[in-house]
RNA sequence: GCCCGAGUAGCUCAGUGGCUAGAGCAGCUGUCUUGUAAACAGCAGGUCGUGGGUUCGAUCCCCACCUCGGGCUCCA
């Protein structure tokens, strides 16, 4: 891959592994969060709202409210509209409409959006945390305009938990400013999952562990207390007043973007009866008793802005819900995701280890974890000689010649090992695969009847990683990856991506892996390299190729890389999470930096296009990731051990380590235990160990040929013949189950 | 890199400014001869992450370093 840009390391050509971090221990996804479409009724949090429309009609007395039916949205499972007739109240449409969001246009008298949802039903007015009006998130204390449309939104909603996770980080706040005097409180955005809020705390202090049982405590009483969210707006001068000894609030309504926030001159403020005021756009839940279903999970050092020249604030992040139960569920699934933390099984099943003496991000993989390597890269050996790529080898280190020409000295110096300096040269340890590969496209003239050529790598690189960054397998600092670099005319790129990806997802399936996403990242508005022509035709090339997979894609618009766009390829694991995997990457810019050509049928010497692509990525996260998507449960082809097999008593252990050879002779793993402890005991140890297949052999089966078979997951048969059993291995792996 | 937290036997964890630092599991040695997720007994195993400092005395307090974990992106 071609360093390109600064941030070449996380925006991930083939050569760059995927920048995400894995899913914290909490259980969010591990993978980096992309550009995803906001789903449809998931309104972001905004804290800035338009000023509300003018309305000539906020008549306080008027009690009567006429509905009429909003004439779009249907219900998708019976078809009927989602209001009654004209002047007809509104009524909360079927229970089966998961969002019950409640349309109705509002003519004649005004109430509040709050007045609306209770004419309704109560159970929507005990639901309902915000009103939609006029497609404007608004306070349910909000008067109505006159013809306004008005939809309500329940706890129950994306939005609904987005703004009660919004509002219970208010709460957050309220709480430490109580406990902490002086404490200066920046921001506090709802997000995935939960909320969080940044604090700086006098003096430099810090939180500690038992901080966060007494703000927990604090909360729940302010949350018993059931104190109003009160909205005010005031002028810039009046905001800067309210804050006066509050810097990061200042900074806020002095910076952002006057046309998003204080365009009119207005400030929006919420102030409850606590006498706690935080700038916000809002909006709210009515009261901090619609609150509680919620928990306080950790403290984190953050940077004011995300820049690391300011300064670092205290985060505390939490989770909250709309009830006990859909909490309990969220802390179950943080609990799962631990069992399967990829580091916690390496060691448990004897996988891999990373020894203190060789440094950070550096493993040594141990017998089982390296045969189960060793199948991974034997299929996908496998399968690079089917899809037509030639193999290639290179060294770890080269000269820094070819680093200045690569442009990795200028552009990726901070992400690679110091040189090492022989013989008044200096040779640097490789980061990427990328320029040796150039230099064997490079060895000889390339006509167009050679192309496309594709040069394939398990190719180990080291890459000097901020030592706060490593994590795992998932991010390591000495990694392999499944590099090719596939060498094309302009008019091969089309045909040769669409069979790309193909591959990619015919190769990713193979690993267990059935959900796919994709990301396509199209030309940076500013400084990018190549024609507009090579970029339409290399965008068009992978937009097609992902249409013709069916492949569900966002466009990350601008996003790609300036030599070239891109295709990411993200899987959905077992539980739900997903995992930026596969890149598959065009450049125009590495041909030219070497020089590299090939002669064309009319004799001339044309620039080739190189499309850089990795569907591991990185064959020790693709493995951490296996790891966690099947639990440590290896399916049979990749099981280190296939089949453990079991005498009852001693007197049976030599036919059962015939029935080894035998499987091990038909090219299966498999291994046996001596019968010195009692069977049960030798049955848990290869439960625990994961085993595919547990066989019991005793008295019976020395008589008949056959075994006991204990699959896992499965249950027990017993006298099933030893070809049978064969025949069923043989199935599962073959069919990768 | 920065903030917070952690580091005691292979693993999971107790424990203490003052005698030779404990347990379970794993390991080893015996005994047991077992039909589908934990037989019994014994033995061995630790420079309490590393290096400095304070102290009569440090695994414990202080400092530095190393390694690990969480976070530093989703912008009131």
């Amino acid at each position: 891959m071609w360093p390109g840009t600064p941030d070449a390391a996380t925006t991930g050509c083939c050569c760059a592994r995927s920048p995400t971090r894995s899913c914290s221990k909490s259980g969010d996804c591990r993978a980096r969060p992309t550009a995803t479409p906001t789903p449809a009724g998931n309104v972001p949090a905004r804290h800035f709202l338009p000023r509300r429309p003018a309305s000539p009609i906020n008549r306080p007395g008027a009690r009567r409210l006429t509905c009429w039916a909003q004439t779009g949205p249907e219900c998708r499972r019976c078809g009927s509209r989602l209001c009654g007739d004209d002047n007809v109240r509104t009524q909360p449409h079927h229970q089966h409409l998961a969002s019950r969001r409640i349309a109705a246009r509002v003519a004649g008298g005004v109430d509040t959006a709050a007045d609306l949802a209770a004419s309704i039903g109560r159970r929507l007015a005990a639901d309902a945390v915000v009103a939609v009006v006029n497609g404007a998130e608004s306070d349910l204390g909000i008067a109505l305009p006159d013809g306004a449309t008005v939809s309500i939104v329940t706890v129950g909603t994306d939005a609904g938990r987005e703004v009660l996770r919004h509002s219970t980080s208010h709460v957050l706040a309220q709480a430490v400013l109580e406990l902490f005097p002086g404490a200066k409180f920046a921001i506090g955005p709802a997000i995935e999952n939960g909320f969080y809020y940044d604090f700086e705390l006098p003096d430099g202090a810090t939180f500690h562990a038992d901080d966060l049982e007494r703000i927990e405590a604090t909360m729940r009483r302010i949350m018993d207390a059931d104190q109003a969210f009160v909205r005010e707006e005031c002028d810039v001068a009046t905001g800067l007043g309210v804050f006066a000894d509050q810097p990061y609030k200042r900074e806020i309504i002095e910076r952002v973007d006057a046309s998003e926030v204080v365009g009119d001159g207005t400030v929006s403020l919420y102030r409850n009866d606590g006498g706690f005021v935080d700038l916000c756009r809002g909006p709210h839940v009515p009261s901090t008793g619609k609150l509680g279903n919620f928990a306080l999970q950790k403290v984190a050092g953050a940077y004011w802005r995300g820049d690391e020249k300011r300064p670092m604030l205290q985060r505390i992040y939490g989770t909250a819900w709309e009830s006990p139960k859909a909490l309990a569920e969220h802390l179950e699934r943080l609990a799962e995701a631990e069992l399967r933390d990829h580091r916690k099984l390496a060691a448990e099943l004897d996988l891999l280890s990373f020894p203190e003496e060789l440094g950070a991000g550096l493993a040594v993989w141990h017998p089982k974890g390296a045969m189960v390597r060793k199948l991974m890269e034997d299929y996908s050996r496998t399968r690079h000689e089917q899809g037509g790529y030639d193999f290639v080898y290179s060294p770890h280190v080269a000269k820094s010649v070819l680093w200045e020409t690569s442009g990795h000295l200028d552009f990726y110096a901070d992400g690679m090992y110091p040189p090492m300096e022989i013989e008044g040269a200096s040779y640097y340890p490789k980061p990427m695969n990328c320029p040796f590969h150039m230099m064997v496209f490079k060895s000889s003239t390339r006509s167009y009847r050679d192309l496309p050529q594709r040069l394939f790598e398990l190719g180990t690189v080291y890459r000097y990683e901020r030592s706060g960054t490593l994590h795992g397998l998932l991010r390591i600092r000495g990694f392999t990856q499944d590099d090719a670099h596939i060498f094309c005319t302009p008019d091969q790129v089309v045909d040769e991506v669409v069979s790309l990806l193909g591959f990619v997802l015919s190769v990713l399936r193979a690993f267990g892996f059935d959900e796919f996403t994709a990301s396509l990242s199209t030309r940076p508005p500013e400084k990018s390299v190549g024609s507009d022509e090579d970029w339409g035709l290399a965008t068009d090339a992978l937009r097609n190729a992902l249409e013709r997979e069916g492949l569900a894609y966002d466009i990350d618009e601008g996003g790609g890389a300036f030599y070239g766009p891109k295709i990411d390829v993200k899987v959905r694991d077992a539980i739900g999470r997903h995992w930026q995997l596969s890149t598959i990457q065009a450049d125009f810019q590495l041909p030219q930096r070497f020089d590299l050509q090939y002669v064309g049928a009319d004799g001339a010497r044309h620039r080739p296009i190189v499309i850089h692509r990795a569907l591991f990525g990185s064959v020790e996260r693709f493995f951490g990731v296996l790891l966690e998507h099947f639990a440590g449960a290896f399916p049979a082809w990749l099981a280190p051990v296939q089949v453990r097999v079991l005498g009852v008593r001693n007197d049976h252990d030599t036919y059962a380590e015939r029935l080894v050879d035998r499987l091990a002779a038909e090219g299966y793993r498999a291994d046996w235990v001596r019968a010195e402890e009692p069977l049960g005991n030798r049955i848990r140890r290869a439960k625990l160990d994961k085993l595919p297949y547990v066989l019991v052999v005793g008295d019976d089966d020395v008589a008949n040929g056959t075994v006991g078979v204990n699959p896992r997951g499965g249950n027990v048969e017993r006298d099933v013949s030893v070809d049978d059993f064969v025949a069923r291995l043989a199935a599962a792996v073959e069919s990768h189950v």
